[in-house]
DNA sequence: ACAGTTGGAGAGTAGCACTATCCAATATTG
DNA sequence: CAATATTGGATAGTGCTACTCTCCAACTGT
């Protein structure tokens, strides 16, 4: 398969695999002369990929480079993966933001272990901001916030398959990118759904 | 309060004030005179939104302009509000994508009236790249998505204030853009949790 | 032999969110 | 009341990201 049909049969423009392979996004085909290389199905997947987490997961190429290393670790463990991943995922809690009030909310939900992600820098600048707007949630609300957070947490870490390691840790960083806007589409679809069923006359 | 206190007031740059203020959204002050202008604490308010739209919701300025004016646009109600919200958000399902798979995949949990959010879109684009990657989710942990989904949303009506149409509206559109994060942001630190928990050696 | 395609590199572009500079008209201070 | 500082407003410039365009010599298929 030579760089055209890689192009088409993912959909992305010519000029742009071009642009990722100088980018080391994709890997460099097999070169086969000066002027030809040979690119095969490990292409077209970590081309599918790169868009995938472009444009569903919203992330910037600096951030896909990150998640792909991280991907690419290999047997380095899941744990570190899953910690990269979410170090590089944007956007990062603005500077300055603190972690204490965060680690106080995660602590009376009785989780553990969640010291190192900046994941509570961003719940920490989330609550600061809702406050400072005064929409911050109640206790009541940030528990059925938690509770959802876990049950599909317990569904994405219950769900990884066995396999090679880096077919798992793939599926562990790929899975938490992809997964939110999975997560965040069925949330404004369900709202909607209860708008419309709740003022039947709306 | 002049303009150089509102920025203080808010930490907002002075610059990126009257930026925001030439494109209107912040509203000006009430002149005073030829080089004067007097602000007051609906625009601290509008500031600290704008700012918090940007920072935590992670929307464009012309996202953030939309939302606003949904937010302005009053008694229009409110689920049209929430379905501007939508409309607005970033970002949108790539151009060509349908929606007859979402709208099956929605249809099966029996939720209704979900027809014209874009939201739609963004499932259907979602699981397309999830199929293309080879991750696509299995019914049942979409089910448990679906409902940890509706479980937050009807957190999410249900704590809508009585109060004035504008309150109302506001609450509904910002408190859909503002707990994204949080919810992923839980999300994030309950897998770390479990993942720590799961391997205590890891 | 020769049009067409390829891999590769460099420069150019478009959009976004500010940020810096300038200005004349006030305000404030000594 | 003079000197200095600040204000609102407009224009232009900056830095970043993610492409996209152009060029070119080396090859390929016919």
């Amino acid at each position: 398969m030579r760089i055209s049909e890689l192009a088409r049969e993912t959909g992305v423009p010519l000029a742009t695999v071009k642009f990722y392979l100088r980018e080391g996004l994709v890997p460099a085909g097999r070169a086969t002369s000066a002027t030809q290389a040979e690119y095969d199905a490990t292409h077209v997947r970590r081309l599918r990929l790169v868009r995938a987490l472009v444009e569903i997961g919203g992330l910037p190429l600096a951030a896909v480079r990150d998640v792909l290393a991280a991907v690419d670790a290999g047997p380095d463990l899941s744990m570190t993966a899953i910690g990269t991943a979410h170090a590089a995922l944007p956007p990062g809690p603005p500077p300055g933001t603190g972690t204490e009030r965060a680690l106080a909310v995660v602590e009376s939900f009785g989780w553990s272990g969640a010291g190192q992600t900046n994941a509570l820098g961003r719940l920490q600048a989330a609550l600061e901001a809702m406050d400072a707007v005064g929409l911050a949630p109640d206790p009541d609300r940030l528990r059925t916030y938690a509770d959802a957070a876990l049950t599909v947490a317990a569904a994405d870490v219950s769900d990884v398959p066995a396999g090679p390691v880096a077919d798992v840790v793939e599926y562990i960083v790929v899975g938490t990118v992809l997964y939110e806007p999975l997560l965040l589409a069925l949330r404004r679809i369900a709202q909607q759904h209860l708008f419309v069923t709740r003022r039947p006359e709306g």
